[in-house]
DNA sequence: TTGTACGCGTTATCAG
DNA sequence: CTGATAACGCGTACAA
């Protein structure tokens, strides 16, 4: 900067105003002092700006892995939207050890980050940050909000921030309507016309029970409840195809499963081609997520898509705009392939 | 660090350099300051350190996309790595937007970032960026390195550092044994009894003419060459499967197939199971890279794994090590799942 | 063994 | 409309 001042004869505080455009510059020096900016490669350095004003345009995110399909797509809206803000997100993944979900707080602490977002570790590091002074907005939380209140919210979409003080900074959570899409899968099988229904449901978190629920309510509204529900012993392939093998033992087609996600789906499709089940003729298989992977399974996995993208791009609002709503919940989306059609159809199609 | 230092009655500079354990500060100040450092939850200021020191310890990476698995696990490994010395990484996917790798550059700049790792992105950044003067390493370059010198490091495993002036700063390749893993996946097939091949080839990259060689490679040597070679329109899920389906028309079991990556093996199950030939008792299939979604595809699908944690491990190291190696080869593992059999084997197992 | 003083590159305040 | 000047938090030469 002291180069280009030095160049105009002028000073280094007038470089700086006529950079950011300020209107008390006159045009003529703006423009000579971009043009000369330009022509020796000025970069202004990061550092000293966040040093000098403490805003420091960074917002922290953390995450389990990176390498799971989606929370890569979710990270990939994090980040186009923070661009578009002109914020530089900091990402840290923390292969679930809980000492790196510390340490990635303190390294964001040292980098003065002033926005978290967080795609579901565990609930310690959002309180923690909040306690800090950080503007939070969490992903799919596994149990921070209330049941009911994401129930309430499941259905009027979109809950006003909360009345208190302004001025205090809270959790902001942006979720995936589980239960929705718990309906959505279920009611779209029971359309097919299915009667015989079983549920692959996941591990002890929020979004498995609501996806539960979802597939109860659906089932209750159509006079078809009870029906079964599976549990695997771990959330691991090998568990949950274990489950549904000696589920298929005692069963007779048709039926329809509503998996808890697709990769549990993926197990299914595979316990099924072991068992000698047909998908989809003797057995109509729905996943949730629609994950990478779910166009290419064999047969193609019929689903509910999260839309991530999305969720990553709303939570950057949430992080950055001060009177974002508290929870915002957005809807899955039917993807239609060919792991479900109607009962004892003979083509898939 | 003032308040540190007022509290003890000592000056900023001895907290300064007893907080870097300076073997000149005596042992008590130094537990003294590391203790009340503690208590008033010191934190040092990223930025001020940037600004004084020149050194960022800041690490650059630019990638496609992160939504990929292949990617992912590479980012994995540069995180990790990245971690255990003392570097804060700084993503970046440019989505295959060109545009993005220029801003990619000009972000990196503006961070004062020195090193830079490069996940296949054009060729033009890697080159830009050492013109700025960084050290830049680049994963699986995609053309910067001559197929020879590639070769070379093939059967060398590794070539030393230019011996010119060491001093200027020279790109560093990382890259994945392609030519290796293309011959270890046809002499795997070989060795299981088979006598007719067929490639399905990827794109117009070097990893996909190094497979191809691989193949042919294999195949010579054991005097089975020649053996057709398949070539998809374009790099789309869709176009390989036509390509593959139009071969089987055509075709006799039992056969054996080398797919350029593990996702193209995907589009030839996919083909198979539609046109009627069975995996692995018609039609053995074999991919490279071993993506996460490789062990539930049905059947599992038998490939070479790439070690993509070291691949980014070993870019860390070689972009922070003055000395390193100029380009690095990593050898592909065999990985045996149920996609490849023996000819004419009853049993798949 | 410790303190003093300066500067890293910016921006904000206050004068002019 | 523009220029001096101070300060952000830290590291380090130099002096004590």
């Amino acid at each position: 900067m002291k180069d280009v001042a030095a160049q105009l004869g002028v000073s280094t505080a007038t470089v700086s105003r006529a950079l950011k455009d300020d209107p008390a510059i006159s045009l003529a020096t703006r423009q000579a002092v971009a043009e000369v900016a330009q022509r020796v490669q000025y970069r202004p350095s990061a550092a000293a700006r966040r040093l000098r004003t403490k805003s420091t345009s960074l917002i922290g995110v953390v995450m389990q892995s990176v390498g799971d399909g989606y929370i890569g797509a979710v990270v990939l809206g994090i980040q186009s939207r923070a661009r578009e803000l002109g914020y530089q997100p900091l990402f840290f993944a923390t292969e679930g050890q809980s000492d790196l979900e510390a340490q990635a707080l303190e390294v964001f602490l040292s980098e003065q980050v002033t926005e978290l977002i967080t795609v579901s570790p565990s609930a310690s590091v959002p309180r923690q940050a909040v306690a800090e002074g950080l503007h939070v907005a969490v992903i799919n939380s596994d149990e921070a909000v209330p049941a009911r209140r994401i129930e309430r919210a499941a259905t009027g979409r979109t809950l006003p921030a909360e009345t208190g003080r302004g001025a205090e900074p809270m959790i902001k959570h942006i979720a995936f309507d589980d239960l929705g899409a718990g309906r959505l899968a279920t009611t779209h099988l029971i359309e097919l016309g299915h009667q015989r229904f079983v549920h692959l449901r996941g591990p002890n978190v929020r979004s498995s029970l609501l996806r539960l629920l979802g597939y109860r309510q659906a089932l209750t509204e159509a006079a078809l409840w009870p029906q079964p529900v599976l549990t695997a012993a771990e959330p691991f392939m090998q568990s949950r195809e274990a489950a549904v093998t000696g589920f298929l033992e005692a069963a007779k087609p048709p039926l329809a499963m509503v998996a808890y996600d697709d990769m549990s789906a993926v197990a299914a499709l595979h316990a099924a081609h072991r068992a000698g089940w047909r998908v989809p003729q003797d057995l109509s298989v729905i996943g949730i997520d629609d994950i990478q992977f779910a166009a290419y399974t064999n047969p193609g996995l019929t689903t509910v898509a999260q839309p991530k993208h999305r969720l990553g791009a709303l939570a950057v609002d949430a992080v950055t705009e001060r009177d974002a709503a508290e929870v915002t919940v957005l809807d899955g989306e039917l993807v239609i392939r060919e792991s479900a059609s109607a009962p004892n159809s003979g083509d898939p199609q």
